[in-house]
RNA sequence: GUGGGCGUAGCUCAGUUGGUUAGAGCGCCUGGUUGUGGUCCAGGAGGUCGGGGGUUCGAAUCCCCUCGUUCACCCCA
């Protein structure tokens, strides 16, 4: 084919209509939800200083490998980086501005990161998510988890499935981590090459394995529930009877660990089992208690998640839900005596409150009647000579089989305001 | 970063063991007498066969390189 000069970049897409259309409706249905529990939303800049980021983990390849950065034109020069994920920005807002406790928002948008594109997975991909900031109650992790299935269930996805661990905290974690990293070092030559790397680098991240060799070590390892404290332990039961007392289902997995190295207790992921490819992670989130005071803030609990909206959007076409929503012209205007009339329809019909599209060009009644079936309209305006000199219009029904007829002009907003009321 | 698949009209794809001006469907445009779409019919526009090099009398078809894309690993939404 003919190479056009540009192109999107790597790993980066155009969102055409209909389905930039099927985008905003989902981040409203977000919005709607999210605002519904009392959750305000917080518009954070795209990129930060990179040290914003470099908390989240030595060890974590986000930080380590896929991270956008670049210098300014300051002198010396800032170091920054276009956000790779949303958690860390709100924390530093929130140290920024020391709002009053539990702040509870959620945000929208696109981030970044450098990796190999495949299904499911972009270098600019879009989340939304919630935080809680300034409430280590149990109940917060609960009606977190509870408004993300809440919202799956909106779109109306059905095989959503809800994974939680607890990764315990920074009393209880460190002793679990030499438990598992002495069990996995004495079964060391029994696992895959890269996992061995993976265990010097960072122990709890073998759990994550996927590699068929590693799965008989990785289900006979220690868990994390099992080492827990006795708060934190304590922590992870109340959330799980909530869950149970609120009717959602879940199943309990010491090898979720997640990939971010804030996290502590309550961890958990949203699987879509409709999507056929590796990425089947459609939202996932947990707590991070030490998180904003590592970003210079006071010593604040924070609980949340991100949901990937462009895996949701292809989980819904896999189960075949939340289409498009439908074209917001109600009226197409066919002007056949040069096009000066349809400027005038339109306006009234916009005015009027009735989206109102119309032909250029020119063109044939034949062509422009063509163009108003493919607007998807339920009417077209016709205006030819007679209607203009009668002071009328041609209304013609489109989709049903109600014909068409003469109306006044001056009646047109009103009678197609009832037609389309009904 | 590593490995596999694929790159022919806007889209989905055919192109026989390499052989004359590269095809189909869909879409688009124009017609099918008086002002009418969604069905049907007839025309039409649109491609340097991703790019570069090589083999050959001759390459979309074979070889090499490159770019893009896609799937998977790593990791993540």
């Amino acid at each position: 084919m003919a190479e056009p000069t540009f192109r999107a970049p790597k790993g980066t897409r155009d969102i055409l209509p209909p389905d930039s259309g099927r985008l905003r409706a989902l981040i409203g249905e977000f919005a709607r939800i999210a605002e519904l529990s009392g959750f305000g939303e917080v518009v954070s800049p795209m990129f930060e200083d990179i040290g914003v980021f470099l908390r989240l983990g030595e060890t974590t390849d986000v930080v380590t490998k896929e991270m956008f950065d670049f210098l300014d034109k300051g002198d010396p020069p800032q170091h920054f980086a276009l956000r790779p994920e949303l958690t860390a920005s709100i924390c530093r807002a929130y140290a920024e501005h020391r709002p009053v406790p539990p702040w509870k928002i959620w945000y929208e948008g696109p981030q970044f990161r450098y990796e190999q594109p495949q299904a499911g997975r972009y270098r600019q991909f879009t989340q939304v998510g919630v935080e809680v900031l300034g409430a280590d109650d149990p109940q917060v992790d609960i009606d977190v988890i509870a408004l993300g299935w809440e919202f799956y269930a909106a779109l109306g996805l059905r095989q959503v499935e809800l994974v939680i661990n607890s990764m315990g905290d920074a009393s209880s974690r460190p002793a679990y981590i030499d438990t598992l990293t002495a069990y996995l070092r004495d079964h060391r030559d029994e696992l895959s090459a890269q996992s061995q790397v993976t265990l010097d680098r960072n122990p709890l991240r073998v759990l994550d394995s996927k590699r068929a060799e590693d799965q008989v070590v990785i289900d006979a390892a220690p868990s994390m529930v099992d080492h827990l404290n006795e708060e934190c332990g304590e922590h992870f039961a109340v959330v799980r009877a909530g869950l149970d007392s609120l009717g959602i289902p879940y199943s309990m997995s010491p090898r979720l660990v997640r990939g971010f190295d804030y996290y502590t207790k309550t961890v958990f992921e949203f699987v879509g089992e409709a999507l056929g490819g590796a990425q089947n992670a459609v939202g996932g989130g947990g707590r991070y208690d030490g998180l904003v005071e590592d970003l210079g803030g006071p010593a604040t609990p924070g609980i949340g998640f991100a949901l990937g909206v462009d895996r949701i959007l292809l989980a819904c076409d896999a189960e075949g839900v939340f289409a498009a929503p439908p074209p917001s012209v109600g009226v197409f205007v066919v002007d056949v005596t040069g096009g000066s009339h349809a400027l005038d329809v339109c306006q009234r019909l916009r005015a009027g409150g009735v989206g109102a599209d119309r032909a250029y060009g020119g063109r044939s009644m034949k062509a422009q009647m063509k163009v108003a079936d493919r607007s998807g309209a339920p009417y077209a305006a016709i205006i030819g000579e007679d209607e203009v000199a009668a002071g009328e219009v041609t209304l013609r029904d489109l989709r049903g089989d109600s014909g068409q007829r003469r109306i006044a002009l001056d009646d047109l907003v009103s009678d197609v305001r009832s037609l389309i009321q009904n």
